[in-house]
RNA sequence: GCCCCAAUAGCUCAGUAGGAUAGAGCAACUGCCUUCUAAGCAGUAGGUCAGAGGUUCGAGACCUCUUUGGGGUACCA
């Protein structure tokens, strides 16, 4: 919408320009492009555009030139409606906010929460891969952060017409799993998450850790936990027992702290299943020549043309690596659904296993290879610097969302707000949910961020919590508009009186946020729909709290702004679907 | 060693194709709750955009070098 009248006045300048260089120049060739901008305060308009770079094709300052074609676009016969006026070296535009009101609003009310979704990746069927737990141990921070950008893409994608597989591939197999089944054995007594109370995720996360402590006293600990890889992989029962039973415990807990977090896939992959597939793939490439053997029979692609060095794809004793089993999965999943493109949610520091994992499957000679991409995101570091297993200040994702839950409920309780808020308890959780995903989405995501436990606590300032907030005020103006105001609900709108600073503001945020939500596809960066969402809302915040929306002096413009009102409600609605932020309707 | 990424207010972060006076939040200080929820609003203070060159009419943004920090470079995942 915003793009549209940009684009008109774009065009009638670059027309005017043009002639103007033909008058004068006798020739409208090599002349720079017409840049569009925003001016920096509201007062010098909606649009700008700066002369600076026709300054020396028509040997003339740039504030003579603005005054020039000021002139000329008020004198021209077909011109947008608005106001243009010249700001020294910048010929600014005033547009018409009344008349984009109108559309916007008829749009908004056709749309609902369909508002700011477009098709342009209407033909896209899109693999979104991320969290990829390993079945020893619970999720902790750096999960939610992946968890969160994971789901937040997906709906991205789909808000953009794309249809969106979320798939979630399990690491349940490996030598650390074992050590997890080792500890146990040896010092487990047959305790269960039944029998102890304890979430079947963390039971298994006490007994990983355990073994490092045991594997400190016993230098043959690790050696162990090889020989019972080897069992596994032999199919010995007791193992294989013993391995099904704590996954089991380890996956209904992960399952439940999904669930808590609003976080779902529609597909599961596990990689005691597809750790075998790869090797035939490297074989195939082997036999084409697109790999080489070396003399103890491993087998190598020699990627230094691409600048990515050479990597090993097969042991000498033919099994398979990290990488191998990566692009029998991507392959497998082609086949399970064939996909346009795939994008993994995977931290920074695999950057250069993805670089080599996509120039592999290139070699191989599939087309989708050039489409896939490795959404990477910095590490979540504490103030105090990395978190560490080890010293134990990993940051676990149940308790901090418990805490987190329990302090919204507190505050709720200080407020007085119990009656009015309904469900406390969902209330709390969805508080706490705004908070974590707008705290973890907002930082770019390739960026290594700092995870402050004092300030992630705080619901005041820039954090999802103010948004909600809005949110819970906007629908108990607009609760109270419905009950009271039936009169003037009757009246129509008449957007000719939204002509306040903040209110014209307002209704070109609005109607830019479409084009957010195609950037954040095409950028892969949901960090821009949280930018999005805090510009709304502070300006509505100040909006509505300088200027009375339901006692306004009169029906009509009491009509027009709740209309306004709607509108960012709506917007806020659907802008919180695509960053996991909870709609309430109170807080 | 080689490769990749980062450096903006005391702290955490924004900063759109290079454009007008570099912005928020937190922390500090000042006002504002008989009026649609104060999880709020307004204001004060806080900057040599790591440093040095370069490109440009114009650089926080682009290029080169330097410094500092992080990551990678396993027949680990």
């Amino acid at each position: 919408m915003l793009e549209r009248i940009r684009d008109s006045w774009k065009t009638i300048i670059a027309k005017l320009i043009a002639s103007y260089a033909q008058e004068v120049l006798g020739s409208a060739n090599d002349l720079p492009e017409v840049v569009v901008e925003v001016p920096p305060k509201p007062e010098m308009g909606d649009l700008a555009f700066p002369l600076f770079a026709f300054a020396k094709p028509f040997r003339m300052g740039p504030p003579q030139l603005a005054v020039l074609l000021k002139e000329r676009i008020e004198n021209a016969e077909h011109r947008p409606f608005g106001e243009v006026f010249a700001t020294g070296p910048y010929l600014n535009i005033r547009i018409d906010t009344s008349a984009l009101a109108t559309e916007l609003s008829a749009k908004v009310r056709s749309e609902g929460s369909g508002f700011g979704t477009n098709d342009s990746l209407s033909s896209q069927r899109i693999v979104v891969e991320f969290s990829c737990p390993n079945t020893n141990k619970p999720l902790h921070l750096g999960h939610m952060r992946n968890d969160s950008l994971g789901m937040s893409m997906s709906a991205i994608l789909a808000a953009n017409g794309a249809s969106v597989r979320r798939v979630n591939l399990i690491n349940n197999r490996g030598v650390h799993i074992c050590k997890s089944m080792l500890a146990y054995q040896k010092f487990g007594k047959g305790e269960t998450p039944e029998s102890s109370g304890i979430k079947g995720d963390h039971l298994v996360g006490q007994y990983y850790v355990r073994f490092a402590q045991w594997a400190k006293e016993d230098p043959t600990a690790e050696e162990q936990a090889q020989t019972m890889l080897k069992a596994w992989e032999a199919g010995d029962p007791e193992v294989l027992d013993l391995w099904q039973r704590m996954n089991d415990w380890t996956m209904d807990g992960l399952y439940e702290s999904y669930e808590a977090m609003g976080i779902d896939f529609d597909a599961y992959y596990w990689e005691s299943e597809t750790y075998k597939y790869g090797k035939d793939e490297i074989l195939k490439g082997l036999d084409r020549g697109v790999f080489y053997t070396e003399e103890d029979n491993s087998v190598w692609v020699d990627l230094t043309e691409s600048n990515l060095d050479k990597k090993v794809l097969l042991r000498s004793d033919g099994t398979s690596l990290y990488i191998t089993q990566d692009v029998g999965t991507a392959i497998m999943r082609h086949k399970d659904w064939p996909f346009d493109s795939h994008i993994y949610v995977v931290g920074s520091e695999q950057q250069y296993h993805f670089k080599v994992l996509f120039k592999i499957l290139e070699l191989l000679g599939y087309e989708w290879a050039e489409h896939l991409y490795h959404l990477s995101y910095g590490m979540v570091n504490l103030p105090e610097g990395k978190m560490k297993s080890r010293e134990g200040t990993v940051v676990d994702a149940d308790e901090l969302l418990a805490s987190l839950t329990a302090l919204a409920e507190e505050e709720i309780r200080s407020k007085g707000r119990e009656e009015q808020v309904g469900d406390l308890k969902a209330t709390s959780r969805a508080i706490a949910l705004g908070a974590l995903n707008y705290y973890l989405l907002q930082v770019t995501a390739t960026k290594d961020m700092i995870f402050n436990p004092a300030e992630s606590i705080s619901f005041n300032g820039n954090t999802g919590p103010y948004l909600q907030y809005m949110g819970a005020r906007m629908s108990s103006m607009l609760a109270k508009f419905h009950a009271e105001f039936q009169e003037v609900e009757a009246l129509p709108f008449d957007s000719s009186l939204l002509t306040l600073a903040d209110e014209r503001q307002l209704i070109k945020v609005l109607a830019g946020y479409p084009e957010a939500v195609v950037r954040a596809a095409e950028q892969h960066d949901p960090s821009l729909i949280t930018a999005y969402l805090y510009e709304l809302s502070k300006l509505f915040s100040r909006y509505y709290h300088d200027n009375p929306v339901l006692q306004a002096p009169t029906p009509t413009l009491v009509r027009a702004r709740i209309e306004l009102v709607r509108m960012v409600n709506q917007v806020l609605q659907n802008a919180f679907a695509l960053v996991g932020i909870p709609y309430l309707t109170s807080m």
